[in-house]
DNA sequence: AAAACCTTACGAAATTTATCGTAATTTGTG
DNA sequence: CACAAATTACGATAAATTTCGTAAGGTTTT
């Protein structure tokens, strides 16, 4: 396989590509607000976190203009696939089947969700 | 709520808690033989390790003996739920059906499995 | 235009995690 | 008993992550 680059976002980048994922794109300041509702940290914390995040290449920027605006440059469902398979290897021993059972036992889910759940299931089951 | 401890055990120590958790107990020759079918690794470096989670309490050990004897001293099932959560809240915005329609989708489980899941679904659409 | 404000860049410190070398101690063998 | 082998303890280093202060420059307000 070609260079296949190792998405591997830390906690705090996580957190950060959450906000951008819903924003589609942000200021820094408005990332930064966005955090304040869920921890402590001060502004050029927020600032240098997605200047490394751009020098990684998990974001891209406009910096065209002198507020930078920021998007995320790494898919949310190739990240969630990713971190998700380093979690069945680290946590599940390997057991894929382990980890929904898992989650399906310890989380509410809506009635929707599962139902979405229940057609995958389905679809599996015919194979 | 009294002191909870925060369980989160870095990558490195989920590797050796899953081959305490498997083996029920072991030395820290075997645990490092285990380890080194995965990864390179030196015999003080996993020493150092186990050393540092058993002061952290994420093992216990028998010392009464020369070659002391570890074990997992977090349960397994709690260890995965709480990285779940932390999972499903930092990377899967907080909805767990999300995670286990990726999970779901991206990965082979067994029939029997797929069967467990099944009971599970249907267990929740009940109520 | 001066003052207040906002934003970026940059460097440095603090923390956490991982790695390993060395010394001391115990156990087992010849 | 003396030597070799195995094991623990401990400290030091390295690398990655997180945090923030300060400087520089642009923008807005008065």
């Amino acid at each position: 396989m070609a260079t296949t680059k190792t998405i591997k976002p830390t906690e705090s980048e996580l957190e950060i590509l959450q906000i951008l994922w819903k924003k589609g794109n942000a200021s820094v300041r408005e990332v930064h607000e966005e955090l304040l509702q869920t921890k402590e940290a001060g502004y050029t914390t927020t600032l240098k976190l997605m200047q490394i995040m751009h020098e990684k290449g998990l974001v891209k920027r406009d910096d065209s203009i002198k507020t930078h605006i920021y998007q995320a440059s790494v898919s949310k469902e190739k990240t969630q696939k990713h971190l998700l398979n380093k979690m069945i290897d680290t946590v599940f021993g390997g057991s894929p089947g382990e980890l929904v059972m898992q989650a399906l036992g310890n989380h509410k889910a809506s009635a929707e969700e599962l139902e979405e759940i229940q057609k995958i299931l389905d679809n599996l089951k015919k194979q």
